[in-house]
DNA sequence: GGCCAACGTAACACGCGGTAACAAAAGCGG
DNA sequence: CCGCTTTTGTTACCGCGTGTTACGTTGGCC
């Protein structure tokens, strides 16, 4: 596949440059864009592999045009946000965007989200992303992405709470990863202030713990919410995602 | 089998040479390459017996590429990782590398590894690594590689901590060699730095103590795990590996 | 045998994480 | 607006794994 090239749709400049260099830094190519016009030149003069799109364009607004863009393309393509209203958040998926993230972010996680969009898009290069219904597969449960409920390999439905359902999306999204408390708390919160580093409680811990007690077999050994001492949680568990439905 | 040919995966330049240079004085055939797309090609235009894969490549992640690289081919992996997070090295283990070494890493410790890794796969050539599960025998008992216990020759099951998995790991992938303090400790925390002459104390001492009483027969005259006095310890136990499962 | 360094291990200390119990917040219906 | 329920976060407690210390024992060497 090459290197990947990335566009990076933002109206502040400032914002633009720092995320093309962040980018560039880390073996991508970025290309900066500030409009819906400037996008379309890039999408028909070559290849993009993904495109990340601020939600807040000035007189453009993101969501829109990445509903546009969908309704014709294939390319994935990343929301970012200042608004940290978690509804804005559920709208950017119903328009049909791969990923939403909460500016300001986490650059690793940032990282971390568009390697594993550009990877399902591998995966699945044709025929993905025009329809947004996923379904999620591991360990013989079902989740269908959008409800919080799961199905028991054995049939059982399991209700979830919103944070339980959020917290098993961010796990399902990074199998295999581990990942920190402060990554979980930033990928749950859409609201997360990057400049916050302050210690978060146990909040976490008691989330990971209520997801065990309701979708592991025997919550005092899980198989696949997995602790990693000192470290935090990593989802062990072989992930497969339906697209289609 | 002729020259063992190795592929050599880090996007740092200084360290791809290195390494390449390191391994051809030691009778290698090595390799450089940096990128998910090269480690293909060489796959692909000829044989490869052992790839040697950095966890952090800029913008490609060693973990995902080898988990991919697994569910499709049967060439041996080691991961290496300049990343204290031991956790990391547990997610290697999952994604079905065959080993899992910190960088700085001694030489000697890691030729040591990467020739362990290449006898493993040659007793069991074809059928051998597509699937992850290896189940290690040594002296009757049964070590299944992933959980943290051990079948006893008489069948009972031994639970051990993570630690103490993690230090029969590296005893059965080195039997018959003796093992300085300073060597097992380096291979347990992956936080290796080797800018750390300090004495660890008597962690290893006391780590060594409650693996014996759990696994030897009379701890107090150890038949397995010896002490190599004033260098360090020796598994003495034919140690033999169940691919497949 | 006597000396000393190396080793085994019991006892202790410490930190992390699970979790019960409680408190606060968010929905919800009247 | 007010109770009631559900969800979510906080606090406190405890167990467990792991490293340290201290002391006894072993084994090599003179």
């Amino acid at each position: 596949m090459g290197i990947p090239r990335l566009l990076v749709v933002d109206d502040d400049s400032e914002m633009r440059s720092m995320l093309t260099q962040f980018f560039q830094q880390n073996g991508f190519i970025a290309l900066p864009a500030s409009s819906e016009s400037e996008i379309r030149s890039h999408l028909t003069s070559g290849r993009i592999d993904l495109i990340l799109l601020d939600v807040m364009l000035g007189d453009e607004n993101g969501v829109e045009i990445c509903a546009r863009l969908r309704a014709e393309q294939d390319v994935p393509i990343i929301l970012v946000s200042a608004l940290s209203a978690d509804h804005q958040r559920m709208a950017g998926y119903e328009v049909g965007a791969d990923d939403y993230i909460a500016k300001p972010f986490n650059p690793q996680l940032l990282l971390a989200r568009v390697r594993a969009v550009m990877q399902r898009a591998q995966r699945t290069p044709s025929l993905a992303y025009r329809r947004r219904t996923r379904t999620f597969h591991f360990d013989g449960w079902v989740f269908d992405g959008k409800r919080d409920e799961v199905h028991s390999p054995e049939g059982y439905l399991v209700s979830l709470s919103q944070r339980e359902t959020a917290l098993l999306k961010v796990l399902l999204a990074n199998p295999h990863i581990p990942l920190t408390r402060d990554e979980i708390a930033a990928a749950l919160d859409v609201t997360g202030e990057t400049d916050k580093p302050e210690a978060q409680g146990r909040a976490i811990d008691m989330l990971v713990g209520r997801l065990r007690s309701k979708i592991e077999v025997n919550p005092k050994d899980p198989q696949m919410l997995r602790t990693e001492r000192g470290v935090g949680y990593l989802f062990t568990a072989n992930v497969s995602v339906d697209e289609d439905a």
